[in-house]
DNA sequence: GTTTATGCAAATTCTTTGCAATACT
DNA sequence: AGTATTGCAAAGAATTTGCATAAAC
């Protein structure tokens, strides 16, 4: 994978603290990560609202994506193939026990029939159950 | 499909004008309703906080679920069986165009196979499309 | 009459914005 | 040097809490 400094090049973006220090919380966990989540990881390292700004920044230039969530906050995740719209078209799977969500990359949806007269752009399927390193915790 | 004062006594919940009214905003209108979306209905019949109070009773009692979304807001709309954990397994259609949700009641989501140790307890697909009265207005 | 729900005020928390200072290329 | 990014302060939303009043059963 990429290191932090090629994916910020890449999308033309500047290379600083706050940034790199981001990218690599997304790259150092499977899940994802909620603003409060990156918040307690990178401790007081730069001002919250940097991290609202980067957060921004990087949705927009498409390298890390929304996790939908049942609960309300809102959780984000790296993009794992920089190019097209892939990021639609996710299955986010949420533990009930560790409480972590994180996106299964190789596991697709299924075509869906719609009612007639409804097209679908991109799906999003949000899975709630119990992770393998949760298995037998419940 | 039971009125207001029905659904609420069936939770063992007291007859308000407020509950009343957030619960013909629901059944008045097919697609999903965020907090604002219902201050705007009711007007300022009354307090914001009892609406906050009152999307979180009916939450508990499992009158409404939430609507996933993609962007913040959280959604609200009535769950149609009053038994069991059926609001889990929603299809949930959101337009882009009218930018409205609404739950597919009659859509349901196929098996999924999940990567091996994972066990699936309740799935919720999001499809962003547009939808039949939008269609051809894109 | 007793219990539950509401309204109001105020406290918290979350998110955004403006602008000067700083860091990046 | 020139531009993008940050930090701080402050504004603005969104949400929660406490408590006295009012409404429901």
């Amino acid at each position: 994978m990429k290191d932090a400094n090629e994916i910020l090049k890449a999308k033309g973006l500047r290379t600083t603290a706050s940034r790199s220090g981001v990218l690599e919380a997304f790259r150092a966990h499977h899940h994802a990560l909620s603003h409060s989540d990156l918040e307690k990881r990178l401790g007081k390292a730069f001002d919250r609202v940097t991290l609202y700004r980067t957060l921004n920044t990087f949705l927009e230039k498409d390298i890390i994506h929304k996790v939908l969530d049942d609960e309300g906050s809102a959780k984000y995740a790296l993009c794992q193939h920089s190019d097209g719209d892939h990021h639609h078209n996710h299955v986010h799977f949420k533990c009930r026990v560790c409480t972590t969500s994180e996106c299964l990359t190789e596991v697709s949806i299924p075509g869906i029939k719609l009612p007639e007269g409804y097209t679908s752009a991109s799906a999003n399927l949000l899975i709630e159950g119990v992770c393998i390193r949760c298995y037998g915790k419940e």
